[in-house]
DNA sequence: ATTAGCACTCTGACCGAGTGAGTGCTAACA
DNA sequence: TGTTAGCACTCACTCGGTCAGAGTGCTAAT
């Protein structure tokens, strides 16, 4: 059942061919292009073997070979190698990340656009999620007479915070008292733990009018968590796949492009992978059959985990695209080390 | 010059049925559908005259008459009427912002999806413009030994904060003799007024430790700024104009995506749009020659404008996307009065 | 001024032949 | 027994030609 060498050796041929041409590859140009020592008729029949054991595909008797998800499944486990890194393109990912190295969020889209830009693919990139965050502190504001703002802030600096408008007045004190008391309640404690618990505890106090200040504010508190807990998607180079000939069916274009029209679903897909660089290939993504996906994660100091990623067609360049990510989340990961005396700013979400 | 009754009823039977089909319409489906009591052939003779004049033009000779942008530019100005919305759609509507109704930027967003809903076009909704935002005040909060929040209000509620961490230490006092100093400089101009100002006032104070403090916060401080000044921008149905007969080709359709693929290019187009409903046709918009083009505006608490559009072939029901739009900017602005004893929250931009 | 009639034009669908790429099989060969 | 040459066969694609249908533009009659 395992395939033997020379085996391989026609397989990986056959990719490095249709990836680069796009073309069912033929007995004949393989054997012409790559020295294999043998005759197209041996490949032919090889060629058949490989088919049979579900490596190759067939458009139709007259044509050409094409690699099956299951040959790019063994190309990237077992053949293909890592790459490195054109001088140019280091360059410019160095570049171009430097550049707004201050300035998180633009930092992730700027990760994105390189990734479209060098891989002429469809690329996205999400801000780090925040379900490990824990709050630090929180603060009432006052804007006017029964305008507040709710300011939530985490352990790394997350801050988020929404203006809202009361329904009875408040005074100065009675929101220093309740930022204290909601501070001391809910501090240390995970966005997500303190969302689930679903439960409003009282945060303890017995002035009448603080308890219905509380009440106001609560719903606003709830609602500014499942802000925070909000990541942000950025997706770049979606036009790109037009160039591609698998897609030069509007039909397969427009189901590409569908994809990305439910922003919350392709997120939660995306948050879901594992970490590391992981590829997945053609009918391993459930709804998006004829489409290879690769992530890869960064890390923010270390600890609040981030993801970008690449869409193209099955017939990608695995080993560039994977060499790609691995070097740019390095990359990130360190741009996001936060060492003493940077002053790096914009660590905020929405 | 002037067109007769005659022409323009031909000229809006054309309209119409082109409208609808999407077919190039001779004379003798005008002449049967639309009952103008004269035959194919006068007809044939007004349609020759009408292409003199540069209302049709003509695919191929034995193709039917096209409208051109000219004739759409005479139906918006003169010859459409204000449709009455569908009790449906008003309902749905009605529902929709209703249900999102404390969150500002969730019911933006649902405008424009709304607005692709019912039309089945592109559109899209740009948060108001903060250019007139002035501030309120100023506050800077400690996070840890090195970092601290800068949050900035504007008089409308709107807030934005950064976090920076600071390359010296600073004190709980400093932050607060600075973030008074800074309010008291800032209080009442406008964002756009104090970003262009570039120049970076001396808050006035005589403490060695807080100008060092001052101007550590300083960068922060203007591209906390430039950050409040930014519009979102929120797209919907882009992939609804696959199923338009103008889209067919996949170059038009690439195109099309393309336009939006540079969204800070077509935000600035946007804003610079006229108040008001607004439509352009065809050429009319330099770069997107074969789109129409429909933007609307609506008001938060009768003062800051923000925008909704539509954009579609020029071949597209002016009549129902403008009445609707109309509806919708109405709606809007009347769910952002603020009007008193109203918990809204949510009014903060990114 | 309007209309009927008719010749003319152009598109799009359909058809059939020819071409070329590539396979699969068979028989010969090392 | 694995490899190869040779050859028949298959299939998609292209090209030219034909045909039908829609619609115009012109002319002559009303």
């Amino acid at each position: 059942m395992d395939l033997s060498e020379r085996q391989l050796q026609i397989l990986q041929a056959i990719i490095n061919d249709y990836v680069e041409n796009a073309e069912p590859v033929g007995s004949r140009s393989i054997a012409k292009k790559y020295d294999l020592g043998v005759s197209p008729a041996t490949i032919r029949n090889e060629m058949s073997d490989l088919e049979e054991m579900g490596y190759l595909t067939h458009p139709h008797t007259s044509a050409g070979r094409v690699p099956s998800d299951k040959a790019y499944r063994l190309y990237v486990n077992n053949l293909m190698k890592k790459k490195n890194l054109s001088a140019k393109d280091k360059r410019l990912i160095n570049e171009r990340l430097a550049a707004s190295r201050d300035e998180f969020d633009a930092t992730i889209r700027h990760a994105a656009e390189l990734l479209s830009e060098i891989t002429h693919l469809t690329s996205f990139a999400l801000t780090p999620a925040t379900n490990e965050e824990t709050i630090s502190f929180i603060r009432l504001l006052p804007v006017d007479e029964r305008t507040i703002i709710l300011m939530i802030v985490g352990d790394s600096g997350n801050v988020t915070n929404t203006t809202m408008r009361l329904k009875v007045p408040y005074t100065q004190e009675g929101l220093d008292l309740l930022s204290k008391n909601m501070t001391v309640t809910y501090k240390g404690r995970t966005l997500d733990d303190v969302l689930k618990s679903h439960i409003i505890e009282d945060v303890g106090t017995d002035i009448a009018a603080l308890n219905a200040l509380e009440a106001g504010v609560m719903p606003g508190f709830l609602r500014t968590l499942e802000d925070m807990l909000n990541v942000n998607l950025y997706m770049e180079g979606m036009t790109n796949i037009f160039n591609l000939p698998e897609y030069s069916s509007i039909d397969r274009a427009r189901d590409f492009m569908q994809l990305f029209a439910q922003k919350d679903w392709f997120t939660q897909k995306m948050l879901q992978r594992a970490d590391g660089v992981v590829v997945t290939i053609g009918d391993e993504n459930a709804k998006m059959k004829d489409c290879s996906l690769i992530t890869a994660t960064y890390h923010v100091d270390g600890k609040l985990v981030g993801k970008i990623g690449v869409i193209g067609p099955t017939r990608m360049k695995y080993d560039e695209v994977t060499s790609l990510m691995e070097y740019l989340t390095n990359n990130l990961s360190e741009s996001f080390r936060l060492t003493d005396g940077d002053d790096k700013t914009e660590r905020n979400n929405k």
